[in-house]
DNA sequence: TATATTTGCATCGTGAACGATATAAATGTA
DNA sequence: TACATTTATATCGTTCACGATGCAAATATA
């Protein structure tokens, strides 16, 4: 037999990766539909929230590293989503900023965030839980952080 | 002003994801000491419960694709950890099974599960909240497989 | 002002994830 | 028994993640 705390079900990492993988794949006919992937999704909501940021600023947001979201933005200005320009007072920084096509996809992602969130909903994650949720998501990411 | 359910610190997946993210990263130093990644770990996890399996099966626990899993089987393989023989009853199978060495890490990797452990405590998430977060967690993935 | 250090971004290599597709073995059905 | 369907695994292509490293611009320090 073994160990307790070698048995798959008594992990939490693997219950976080599992439904990150999961409820990132129910985003992923909503995105495909407009040619976005998840990653591109975090992007956008970054921006809409603040457009023309360097990137960053935009890495530090997402708590990616800028060698994972360098080619990400590549990509994305690639599909004319958004455009990447070279700072003007700092000259090492990449503005990026949101294209009328990245501008408008929030229209076209409308119904997403309900769509998504009504696919979670279940016994013990409702509209009451979620704050309770949140914050014991929020202080295990910022204790990992910390580290 | 952005609308509430498109702000970042408003979603549920960008919380499950950087936690995943930041929570593998935290087994990472523990893994690699041992050539290990994150999903090697998984797998073992698996074959330490119950050695002798089809890709299948692996696949079915993990909530992973074969397409996902065969390759990560291939290179554990090539590491002498476990070993890849056909099915003798079913032709189509490939029975996977640990080595010694693959069985062996089990002693080697015997303080990961308490120092990541203690690497996720903090005030909200602690011995006595675990299990209610395992449930929000469990009946998210039930709720997501389902669909 | 020289030189060292830090900062911002990029490139490279590797290993996942995963959709699409392929192939052979097993199973179901006419 | 023929043929269609399903099942188990594999291959391929693309996009992340991320460690390691490089490089130029900015900043700190001698």
């Amino acid at each position: 037999m073994v160990k307790e705390e070698f048995k798959l079900d008594n992990q939490l990492c693997f219950r976080l990766y599992t439904a990150s993988r999961l409820l990132t794949q129910a985003y992923h006919p909503l995105l495909t539909e407009q040619g976005l992937t998840y990653p591109h999704y975090l992007v956008l909501l970054v921006l809409w929230e603040k457009d023309v940021q360097p990137v960053n600023d935009i890495a530090k947001r997402l708590l990616l590293e800028t060698n994972t979201v360098t080619p990400l933005l590549q990509r994305m200005e690639k599909e004319g989503i958004l455009t990447r320009t070279k700072g003007k007072k700092d000259a090492r920084q990449i503005i990026v900023s949101l294209t009328r096509k990245g501008k408008n996809l929030q229209n076209k992602l409308s119904s997403v965030p309900l769509t998504v969130g009504n696919a979670v909903l279940c016994d013990s994650v409702t509209t009451e839980t979620f704050p309770e949720l949140f914050r014991m998501l929020d202080d295990m990411i910022a204790r990992l952080k910390a580290q």
